[in-house]
Parts: structure tokens; C-alpha cells; sequence
DNA sequence: AGCACGCCGACT
DNA sequence: GTCGGCGTGCTC
């Protein structure tokens, strides 16, 4: 047989080794090996995972050059010729390693297994004989059991050949299997068996009559039970006599777990039914449509997604439906799952390594036709795809934070493309740049401006915390919410009540005019750092005193800005004495599942007030809320980042859409020292298409995203010059290669400039053009990685946060 | 990442 | 003289 070669990325996450290597296929896996298969290969001197990603009759290399790759950890491939493809060009357009980005494709059992022995192959002390081998001559290796002394000692005796390290590869994944009889397909054996049984042997007979109806077929052990009463024992004497085999087979889902009431579709009013003209119909064009679906909330966007999925589940077809997180949607989660019913997999940030992987394998095997799940279930493997929704586009989620560093939004209309289907991106509050691209004919955009059942939309008031302020001490709550509150006591309907702690950043605000300093430069809010009694600009560098007078209006009342949902939850007890108060922030939600205990409580009317950060924003339906207020509305548009204000109208307007969503009317209180704010006007008027507008303008004027791209590098160090020192070296480098449109930014520190002992500094680059920078972006990686010292730098592509 | 090669300081 | 420190370079 010709020779064959495997192209290999292996498990290495370096730059060095960021490639294809060429590995020897062993005759006899020739025709078992398949692109997208994991496999051991020997690199260097140890044994590591890979995967196939391209098999070819020739190579460029010599032989000697080659080594055979060692086993294939899969009998299919773990990755499909598409997921394959997009891991290429999430690579290139994340900057990060072909390992990492095919290691986050899959789910964490799919990872190697790296087990350590150590093994005497000559003389060794009696000491460590006893002591560190206990006596035997191989041991499984785990560095952290053993102190440094002992550490120094074996690495003493590896030298001198005494001793022997092999790695071993195992495979993480185990399949769940059950316990199953295949039964002999030898009819005459089987006769001949049935003919010779003593009389009283009913229940083998029994068996065996079974058996002949059923030739050949595979039965699982419990289901066979379930059918006729044979023993234990009768079983064990039919594998004696080869009436059947044992087998263990894949555990297959349990078919009465999570039986859910079947919903049946609603109907559309005109503009649904527009929608889901317009989507449909492109679904049987077969081709890329990507669709804007801007509705407001409680407009029904969740019933468009839902029939054009079943249309297209109609057709055979797949679907993938992405929702911000899990946890905060689970009425859509519900919805979804009572529409479609098994054909459902859900896959939540809840499920164990074993659990994510066996959910992640009814979807491989073809046991689920829809999807739902958080950002990395954009990777789930389904094919034959036929609908991508991605719900709450906007939501910042989406982005990965940590490296590799993607959005499921884009990642979703990469496969949309790739399958030529449509993609639904849908949102109350689309994001600038979704929003802007629908403008220009990018995307198809369709609304729904009427809410189910004709209920209003709340009435917004917007209260000026300076007046409340200026007469009175530091409070969080105003005269007309505190009246408000007492009033729906009273009526015994509830209240949400949101504090706005988006990041951690502070920043100095004047209590009697609401001005916040902001840097000359950018035009943006200057971060308080109480280390060197500055204010800082995050983009641009920027510093000056913290000031001590307010330069707008004189006042000495100017000072740091910021709260916790624990001071509220005091002041609230001290005015309301009697009310019940359920508090939900970070620390009360740690606990797995407690968030939705908190929810369920406060469902079944257990407490009168819900008092909590962003989190209560997104999607919760509480029909007796007929009051929201939210505390604080300015603390995001402090923050330091070019989003400031898309995100105060996005949050203000969800929090909005809790109130009064069923027969009760609602109304909202939006405390703020900045009511003039154009976020906190338009979302009062609940005018998405104004805000657009001015904030377009905003954006133009500044030279930000959507009319330039942004890049963030962002570099820390141990020492704080050198961290400083080298991000100065990159800028001058970058200035002196960058043509004169791109706009270089900083370096300037981060918002938080010191983590676990790590100084970090950042610089923003905005480009009209994607060749003007992409090269020297992969330049600067590079060189980064070969680089002496410690400086770890990493590149965001449209960051969505500049924390 | 690991692992070897290689070139300079303090020790049996 | 050697042992061992970690800088540098490579892994199909």
C-alpha cells in the first residue's frame, strides 16, 4: 500500500510548535484514520495528544526526518471538515494557538489525560526504595506530593539514569456504557439447544423461544428483564452455552427523564408572521441570510425564533440557539424544551465534565436536532445545520474573556455562511455595530414594535439625585421611590430594586451638578486611583490631581462614587422595617443554584423586594412586579470605555421590560445625577432608534467602533517599569509601522493596573481598514513570544470591555 | 510544555 | 578538576 501522512497539531499550546507537523501513518491504521481524530504521537522525547487535521499521499520532508505516529485515540472523528475549517480561521482571527482554539471547540473530557510514572532502573538508596517508591519499582507521579527535597532528589537520580519518567496518554472521555446481550445468530444451535432442554427448564426455554423471534439483535440487560423474568443465573448459563454474548453498549438517554408539557405554537400577529415570512422563506433558498430581528421587550421574539426553527425542523434540518446564560434565561430554556421536547439538548454551565461530554455526544451521534446553550455551545457539533438564532446579540457574554478570545455572534455567522442558512440575531437593544450593518444592508433587519396582548410599555421617571442630595444626607433612595415603595407594600405587589455595579471601577462624580472629570483627550471618565491620588484615562494615559473643587459648579461635594448592595439592603431595613428583602449580588449567588432558589422564592411571592445587581436585568417575568427602580443609573456611564452609554441604555431599558409585563400596569424609577444624559432620555422614551442616532454621531466624532475597528493589547509584568518600559517599545514600534490612519492609543495602565502581583498596561488601536494592522499584529505576537523576561502579552480584537 | 545541550561559579 | 545553575533551541 502507498504511503500516507497525517498533518498533526499537537497539543502544545506554544508559538514555536503553533503548526502542522508531519507524522507517518502505520500501515495498518490506513484505512481507520480520518481528519478531525485524535491521536498519540512521540514529540521530542515524550508521547502528547494531536489531532489530524489533513492526511496526504506526499511529504516534503525526508524519512529520517518522520516518525509513525503511536495510536488513534477515536473510532470517528471528534471534529467534522467544518469545525475543522473554522478552527483555522478562529486561530488567525483570535490570535491564538490551533490547540487551543480545537481544545475549546470540545468539551473538557475530550482532553488528554497526562499521567506521570516514575520507574528505578538502577541503584537507588534503600531510602527512597522505601520511602518515595513504597517499595515497588514503578508509581504513578504527581509532583505536588512530594516536598522540594525530595523533588531535588529524584531529579539528582534522573540525571544519573537511576530512574525513568514515562507519560502516559490516556483519553479522559469514558462513554458510559450499560450491560447488554447480543443474541446468537446460530438458528440451528439455538434449535437443537431448545429441543435437548429438561422439561421443567421453563424459563430457558422461554429464553431461548425469545431468542429465535429476535435473531441476532442486541438487547439491553435491564429492558430484556423488563420483558421476560429470566435470572441472573439463566442469563450466565446462556453466555455458557453461546445463546447470546455479553456486550456493553453506549448508555443511551433515559427516556422519562425530564418529561415536559408539550406547548403548541401561538399565533403571529402581522409583523410575527412578516418575520417569519421573510426568515423561512430564505431558510428554503438555502443561502446566508443574516437577519436583525429588533424587537422590543415583550414583543414575542422567542415565538418567531421558536416556528421558524420548527420549519426548519420540518425540512430535517438542525438548529443552534444561543441565549447569553443559561441561568438568567430559564423560562426560554423552558420554552424551547416544551416546544421541541426531546430533540433538545441544553447545554448549561452546571453540567460536569461527564455530563457536558455525554450531552455533547447525543448531539454528535445525531440524537438532537436543536441546541440551545451559552456561548461555547456555538461549537456544538451538530451538522446538517439549518438556523443559527443568536438571542440578546448585544449581550457582552458572548465575548470570551480569556483567551482564546471569540464571539459566539461572530463564530455563529461563520457557520451560518459555511452552511449558507440563516442567522437570527435578535435583541431589544442591538448593538451599535449589529445595528449599523442592518443600516447598510449587511444584515435584514425586521421589527416587532407591538407588545403580546397590547400591554404599554412602563412609564419611566427619571428622578435627579442632586436634588434629593442637596438638602438632606447621603441616601440611596429619593422621596418619590421611597413613596413608590411604600405604596406597592401597601397593595401587596412586588419590587425590583437594581444597583448598577457594573466593574468595580470608581470614579469621582460631584453631588450638586453631576459632573465627572473627564480627560481632555478622549473625552472619557477618568478612573480614580487611590495610589497615586490621580485620575487616570485608561485610552489615552491621560493624569492629572484628583480635584478637591468641582470645576463646573464650585462645590466641595465632589468626591468618589460608589455603593454596595449591602449598604442598600441596611437603608432599605431602616426605612422599610417590615418589608421582605431578598438580596441577590455576587456573594449570594455563589453557590450553584442558589440564584434560582433566590428566583423561585421570590416567584412564589416569598418577599416583597428583589434587591440585586445587573444580574435581575436580563429576562425575568415576575407577574406581580409593578415597580422597578433602578438606584443608580449612572455608575456604567463612569466607566471608562467607549461602550459607557450603549450599556446604560441597554441595562435601563431590560430593567424597564420587568415591569408591569402582564395584566398590571408597571412603572419604573431610574435614580441618576445625569437626567439630561441622552442614554438615560432616550431609554425613558423608550426610543431605541433616537438613541442610535445620537450615539452613531457619538461614535463618529470619536473615531470609535462601528466606524473604526478597535484592537486592544493588553501586556502584564512582574516589574511595573518593565512593564511600562516595553508597552512604551511597542507603541514607538507600532507608531513607526503603521501607516498615518491608524490611530495608536497609550500605553497607559488598566483600569485595574495590579493583579496578583502582575502590573498590566494596555494600548488601543483603531484602523478603518483590517490590512492595516493584521500583519503586524502577528508580528508582534511572535516576537513577543520569543522575547526574554516575563512580559505576557495578549491581543483583543473589538473588545467589549476595557476593564 | 518538556527536555537536552551548553557554558560559567562553588564544592566533594 | 566536577556538579549543577538556568539561558537557548528544538520537537515531524
Amino acid at each position: 500500500m502507498k504511503k500516507q501522512y497525517a498533518q498533526i497539531i499537537v497539543d502544545v499550546p506554544t508559538m514555536q510548535t503553533d503548526q502542522p507537523y508531519t507524522y507517518v501513518i502505520p500501515e495498518e491504521m490506513i484505512d481507520q484514520i480520518l481528519p478531525g481524530m485524535r491521536v498519540t504521537v512521540p514529540f521530542g522525547r515524550r508521547e502528547v495528544m494531536g489531532y489530524v487535521v489533513g492526511i496526504r499521499a506526499t511529504t516534503d520532508l525526508s524519512e529520517d526526518q518522520l516518525r509513525p505516529l503511536t495510536t488513534i485515540l477515536d473510532l470517528s472523528p471528534v471534529l467534522n471538515t467544518e469545525l475543522l475549517s473554522l478552527s483555522d480561521y478562529l486561530a488567525d482571527e483570535t490570535f491564538a494557538f490551533r490547540i487551543s482554539i480545537l481544545q475549546t471547540m470540545l468539551p473538557n473530557a475530550l482532553k488528554a489525560d497526562y499521567q506521570h510514572f516514575i520507574k528505578i532502573v538502577g541503584k537507588v538508596s534503600d531510602d527512597v526504595v522505601n520511602r518515595l517508591f513504597m517499595g515497588l519499582t514503578e508509581i504513578a507521579f504527581h509532583a505536588n506530593q512530594y516536598s522540594d527535597k525530595d523533588l531535588a532528589t529524584l531529579a539528582k537520580l534522573r540525571r544519573q539514569h537511576s530512574i525513568e519518567v514515562r507519560i502516559e496518554v490516556n483519553d479522559r472521555a469514558k462513554v458510559k456504557t450499560q450491560l447488554a446481550y447480543q443474541f446468537s445468530q446460530n438458528v440451528a444451535m439455538l434449535k437443537t439447544a431448545q429441543q435437548s432442554l429438561r422439561p421443567t427448564a421453563k424459563k430457558q426455554a422461554q429464553l431461548i423461544a425469545f431468542i429465535l423471534q429476535h435473531v441476532g439483535e442486541t438487547w439491553l440487560k435491564k429492558e430484556l428483564q423488563e420483558m421476560l423474568p429470566v435470572s441472573d443465573e439463566t442469563l450466565a448459563h446462556a453466555v455458557t452455552h453461546e445463546w447470546l454474548v455479553k456486550k456493553q453498549v453506549e448508555a443511551l438517554r433515559d427516556p422519562f427523564k425530564a418529561m415536559v408539557q408539550k406547548s403548541d405554537p401561538l399565533d403571529l400577529n402581522d409583523e410575527q408572521q412578516q418575520a417569519f415570512d421573510r426568515i423561512s422563506s430564505s431558510a428554503d433558498l438555502h443561502r446566508f441570510a443574516p437577519f436583525l430581528l429588533e424587537g422590543i421587550t415583550g414583543s414575542g421574539k422567542t415565538e418567531v425564533y421558536l416556528q421558524v426553527a420548527q420549519h426548519v425542523l420540518k425540512q430535517g434540518k438542525t438548529v443552534l440557539f444561543l441565549v447569553p446564560e443559561i441561568a438568567l434565561t430559564p423560562q426560554m430554556v423552558r420554552r424551547v424544551k416544551s416546544r421541541f421536547g426531546e430533540q433538545t439538548a441544553v447545554l448549561h454551565s452546571g453540567l460536569s465534565d461527564g455530563e457536558r461530554y455525554d450531552e455533547w455526544r447525543r448531539i454528535e451521534r445525531g440524537d438532537v436536532q436543536i441546541v440551545v446553550g451559552a456561548r461555547s455551545a456555538v461549537f456544538a457539533p451538530l451538522d446538517n445545520l439549518g438556523l443559527i438564532i443568536v438571542d440578546e446579540e448585544h449581550e457582552t457574554t458572548y465575548k470570551q474573556s480569556d483567551n482564546p478570545r471569540y464571539n459566539a455572534r461572530d463564530v455563529a455567522l461563520w457557520r451560518g455562511e459555511y452552511y449558507q442558512i440563516p442567522v437570527i440575531l435578535g435583541s431589544a437593544t442591538p448593538s451599535l455595530e449589529t445595528r449599523a450593518r442592518a443600516q447598510r444592508g449587511v444584515y435584514e433587519r425586521l421589527t416587532l414594535t407591538q407588545r403580546a396582548g397590547g400591554a404599554k410599555l412602563p412609564k419611566v421617571d427619571v428622578i435627579d439625585m442632586k436634588d434629593t442630595l442637596a438638602d438632606g444626607p447621603e441616601t440611596n433612595f429619593s422621596a418619590e421611590l421611597k413613596d413608590k415603595i411604600a405604596d406597592r407594600l401597601n397593595k401587596k405587589e412586588q419590587i425590583v430594586l437594581m444597583l448598577n455595579r457594573r466593574g468595580f471601577s470608581s470614579f469621582v462624580m460631584c453631588r450638586d451638578c453631576g459632573f465627572v472629570p473627564r480627560d481632555p483627550n478622549c473625552n472619557l471618565a477618568m478612573t480614580l486611583h487611590m495610589d497615586s491620588h490621580t485620575l487616570k484615562c485608561h485610552y489615552c494615559g491621560h493624569e492629572e490631581p484628583i480635584p478637591t473643587v468641582c470645576p463646573n459648579c464650585g462645590s466641595k461635594r465632589i468626591r468618589y462614587y460608589g455603593t454596595g448592595t449591602e449598604k442598600v439592603a441596611v437603608e432599605l431595613a431602616e426605612l422599610f422595617p417590615t418589608a421582605r428583602v431578598i438580596r441577590m449580588d455576587q456573594d449570594t449567588t455563589r453557590k450553584k443554584g442558589s440564584m434560582d432558589k433566590l428566583l423561585e422564592k421570590f416567584g412564589r411571592h416569598e418577599a416583597d423586594i428583589l434587591l440585586g445587581t445587573q444580574m435581575i436585568a436580563k429576562g425575568l417575568d415576575f407577574p406581580d412586579v409593578t415597580l422597578v427602580g433602578v438606584l443608580n443609573a449612572d455608575t456604567a456611564l463612569g466607566l471608562p470605555d467607549f461602550h459607557a452609554s450603549e450599556r446604560t441604555f441597554q441595562l435601563l431599558t431590560q430593567v424597564s421590560g420587568r415591569a408591569g409585563r402582564a395584566q398590571k400596569s408597571g412603572e419604573v424609577v431610574v435614580q441618576t445625577f445625569n437626567p439630561q444624559h441622552y442614554a438615560i432620555v432616550f431609554a425613558q422614551q423608550h426610543d431605541y432608534e433616537g438613541f442610535y442616532h445620537q450615539e452613531m454621531r457619538a461614535r463618529h466624532a470619536g473615531n470609535y467602533s462601528p466606524y473604526y475597528y478597535t484592537v486592544q493589547i493588553q501586556a502584564s509584568h512582574s516589574d511595573e517599569n518593565q512593564a511600562a518600559l516595553q508597552m512604551l517599545q511597542v507603541a514607538r514600534w507600532l507608531r513607526a509601522h503603521v501607516n498615518q490612519e491608524v490611530i495608536v492609543l497609550g500605553p497607559s495602565p488598566k483600569p485595574i493596573a495590579k493583579m496578583r502581583n502582575r502590573y498590566y498596561f494596555q494600548i488601543i488601536l483603531k484602523f478603518k481598514q483590517r490590512d492595516m494592522v493584521d500583519n503586524l499584529l502577528k508580528t508582534l505576537q511572535n516576537r513577543s513570544q520569543n522575547a526574554k523576561g516575563d512580559l505576557r502579552l495578549s491581543i483583543d480584537r473589538e473588545p467589549v470591555s476595557f476593564m
